[in-house]
DNA sequence: TTGTATGCGTTATCAA
DNA sequence: TTGATAACGCATACAA
């Protein structure tokens, strides 16, 4: 049992394809008699339009995908519901792809993606991404990108971020105005735009607050597991520490990786040891002690990158220019009480 | 920039487009010379093929739609990175879309994954959902159906599940065994199916320990909230009562809504008050306490779910017969401090 | 107001 | 071994 096509409806009621396709879109030059009963047969038929055809056709899929890292993290699939709404609202479809923090993987989507034919793409990089090569490519040939939170500030096209700097900065300020002094960060991976920004924020307000800064406070943090990497950071650090007072993380997960470690080891937080996270995901208001953070909105951020990359599809089907844009999303700091 | 079509490289190398069409696909009858040569000019020309028109001419899209109540929920992102892999696996792409819970939604999902002609769908129902004739209009057309967690029992396709009732049952036959006597039950909405068996579970678990069934130690959780669910009916629940000494919750996230409160109350855990989850969330075992829960394997649910799913499409594209599936997950008990 | 014809980019059949 | 041709389902320019 095929499914209804256009011919079967001119066949049954003995007229053109061509009435019944203009019919069923509401042209104004088709009688209304004929629409009238081009629309109930159509009904009766149970008819439902084709849109691999359409799409063929019309040559654009109303299909926008999507590029992240992993969509097990509560700000991605925060990201992602934003995309998501925010599309279905301009009567777009997206296909979601992962490149589990792989620059290969990556490469691959992106090329699947096309092969699709989607209108445009939205992307947050891999952390191990070592050139855009493959984004610039597509880039040239007119398909629209826009890339959130992990971008490449060389790539010449829209992008939707936060000010991952200032708020680092302002973090950091904040602890160090409440009297903190020995003020460890543990950071993300080497390469990603936003690892190096939270970081240069945390030395800046070190910086600029007359505290020396110590590269040995610096922890890394790559190994795509934020609570083991805080757990285990953690236990490095305060063997080869025993005077820091507070820590700055690149995440809330990890935050609460090393908040399990001076549990387990009797360490008062804030007390003895002050923790400030950043994402300010659901639970860190639940926790005990609850975790100041850095709100980063995620939601939003998937919204405003979809608004954004429609718009430029818009302009590219109507032909007419625009320009690249970037969004700087405003953060704040929530302070609870591990600091 | 148009892309490269197969025409492009018939023309470029003076040679038929069926030919160039067979080269690419590596047929056997084409001469290894012509067919080096059409390699070559296709990556020369960056040829990268068209799926719309592969999947106009061969009636399928090698897609999978999926419909979950809403991406923001850890469960539903562990089982988006089941199905996403799998997927990946089989060469299939998904589009994720989400119903909110929402019934009227639920159904326009449907019709517009008929509309890209997915190969297949991936559902989990909705909480209003009534009635199951939107599925069953499709599993007629002969689109195959995989339900997951939130199923219809009367449907008739295949289905990932876990055995609801009788992990319920264990996890409160385990506070039962405890000593715990008074435990009352915070459920989910009246209509799905996992929240009828989970309650199921608990009353069949107190009926055979001898504890007579106690409706007023039912609470309700229906306002796709579960944390303040959980906040809110546990204020409720210490206002109508003052002997509960366990609760039994259909979700984590509802079991740290209590916990908030009975912390801010002064109420020890588990001491005054035992918690017992469900779906053992990453953060279970961060928080103070930790969280005795249910394992839900999400991860596993939509790996399997697609496969099943990909197995069908299999078979209804050669043509041979198959039949429906039941797979029930294995679950397991996590005890952890707050019970 | 309606219909004819063409093409979107492929694949597949059949003839050359 | 190769190529001409039709078809997938629809939209649209143009003719009637």
């Amino acid at each position: 049992m095929k499914p209804t096509t256009l011919k079967d409806i001119a066949h049954e009621l003995n007229i053109s394809v061509a009435t019944v396709s203009k019919a069923l879109k509401g042209y104004s030059d088709v009688s209304s008699s004929t629409k009238k009963a081009v629309l109930k047969m159509a009904k009766k038929m149970n008819y439902i339009p084709n849109t691999v055809a359409v799409n063929l056709r019309t040559q654009q899929t109303k299909t926008l995908g999507v590029i992240i890292p992993a969509i097990v993290h509560h700000f991605f699939s925060e990201v992602m519901d934003g995309i998501i709404k925010e599309a279905k609202k301009h009567g777009y479809l997206v296909i979601t792809l992962q490149s589990n923090e792989n620059y290969q993987l990556e490469k691959k989507q992106l090329i699947l993606l096309q092969q699709k034919r989607v209108d445009g793409i939205l992307i947050s990089l891999s952390n191990d991404t070592p050139n855009f090569d493959h984004i610039n490519a597509i880039l040239q040939k007119k398909i629209p990108i826009v890339m959130f939170d992990k971008i490449a500030k060389l790539v010449e096209c829209s992008k939707v971020v936060i000010d991952d700097k200032l708020a680092a900065y302002n973090a950091v300020s904040y602890l160090i105005e409440k009297g903190y002094k020995r003020i460890a960060h543990f950071r993300g991976s080497l390469n990603p735009q936003i690892s190096i920004d939270r970081f240069l924020g945390y030395r800046k307000a070190l910086v600029d607050h007359g505290i020396p800064f110590d590269p040995k406070l610096v922890y890394i943090c790559d190994n795509n597991d934020d609570f083991n990497d805080g757990y285990n950071n953690a236990k490095k650090m305060l063997e080869e520490h025993n005077d820091i007072d507070a820590v700055f993380t690149i995440t809330d997960v990890v935050a609460v990786g090393i908040l399990k470690y001076l549990k387990e080891n009797d360490i008062k937080i804030p007390e003895d040891i002050a923790l400030f996270g950043f994402s300010n995901w659901f639970m860190s208001s639940v926790i005990t002690p609850s975790l100041s953070s850095v709100t980063q909105p995620g939601f939003k951020m998937g919204k405003k990158s979809t608004k954004i990359l429609i718009e430029e599809i818009k302009c590219i089907n109507k032909g007419i220019p625009y320009s690249f844009q970037t969004c700087v999303l405003p953060t704040s700091l929530v302070i609870r009480n591990s600091s």
